[in-house]
DNA sequence: CAAACTATATATAATGC
DNA sequence: TGCATTATATATAGTTT
């Protein structure tokens, strides 16, 4: 539509396409706003010149996020559901380790847990202590990487790898908290029923290294 | 451009606007299809009938999350910017929370750890254990509530709302660590210091309710 | 070089089937 | 109801200022 008819393709002519996209881009964004009020339509156009710069149109009221969240509702679901599977199929691993782990308590619970020494109380301690520092980290580091290569259509996927990530810390914390009450407990029952000893109302004496549990400081 | 000329304003007849919509929906495809081959553009044109109907078009090569993640960089760093204040401004004060925390550990290392009686403990299991299930749910509500309200440009501050919580998370878990740990060691200390008794070998005896600490079974 | 100007190609509103 | 036709409005390629 003008003084002669031009073949789709690519102007080669730098200047004249540079015209031209301006003339089309204004032609498009004029379609695109009359759409949107003839027909009462939700219409967003996105273009970015050879150069890399962005133009755009969204029609009256509707906001980025808007579209975004009607978009992905009805056509990033599939590209979605791919990863959804493999993170699924992880979280259904961890909660099943879960069960497990819950069946393994309740076992430990009719064990001496009396028998435990103060040198494998370091150890457990020291374990908790690293142990929440290296998942803290490891979130960390999760969080940095899928920074890294944001991509709109993660988000979700981003989600459940966190909650995954929380998941496995919860199950590590829930034992450990466990295991440490239980320990107190015992401790002080075993204290109160097998001697008269009450605890000293004065202030600790002084620990030696490795004599009983360290406190971590981070 | 037609037999007559209309006001471009809402077409009332459901119909007309119908098939209007139809029309103009594909001469705006085609002319976004045709500036992306004769200037070398990337083009996307999103369209949502009133009925709530998606149709699409981008230009070949461009998928979705380029063209979002460019859109991103080029115009979504304000509207990023205003939500990253507030949380930010919540960790800030999370971290200062966090340095008072460590002072007060500081502290309660210099206390009288064994005044703790047995009944206090009991509270601070309780504590402990609800407050896991509690910051627990906390954090699936949560993701639940921004899963909903789920938008594009919040993706950020979702991680960072997650951060948050997790830190949150993870301060009342190291203190609770911390104080279990501590009350073990001394429990242990003491026991060994102020008596020559020896933990029994066998298994500890039926406990009764609320004597000692009791196990979290979720 | 950009803005204004036409002549013409295209899109489409109204109509017909 | 939907698809094809056609008269007309619009968009725009090439031209001029």
């Amino acid at each position: 539509m003008g003084r002669g008819k031009i073949e789709i393709k690519r102007i080669e002519n730098s200047s004249n396409r540079q015209v031209t996209f301006a003339k089309r881009r204004a032609g498009l964004v004029k379609k695109a706003r009359e759409i949107g009020v003839l027909c009462d339509a939700e219409v967003g156009v996105v273009i970015f010149s050879s150069a890399g710069k962005l133009y755009d149109f969204w029609t009256p009221k509707t906001t980025l996020p808007r579209i975004l969240e009607k978009y992905q509702t009805n056509s990033g679901k599939i590209l979605w559901d791919e990863k959804h599977k493999s993170i699924s199929a992880e979280i259904d691993r961890v909660k099943k380790e879960n069960d497990n782990m819950q069946i393994e308590l309740r076992h430990m619970k009719g064990e001496d847990v009396n028998s435990l020494q103060p040198k494998e109380l370091i150890a457990i301690e020291e374990a908790l202590t690293n142990g929440q520092t290296n998942l803290r980290d490891k979130m960390m580091d999760h969080w940095k990487m899928h920074r890294r290569n944001e991509k709109m259509l993660e988000e979700e996927h981003k989600l459940l790898a966190l909650r995954m990530t929380c998941i496995s810390f919860c199950q590590l914390v829930k034992w450990s908290i466990i295991r440490a009450c239980t320990m107190v407990a015992y401790g002080y029952r075993w204290l109160r029923t097998k001697s008269n000893l009450r605890p000293p109302a004065g202030r600790p004496e002084q620990r030696h290294e490795g004599d009983g549990a360290r406190v971590p400081s981070g």
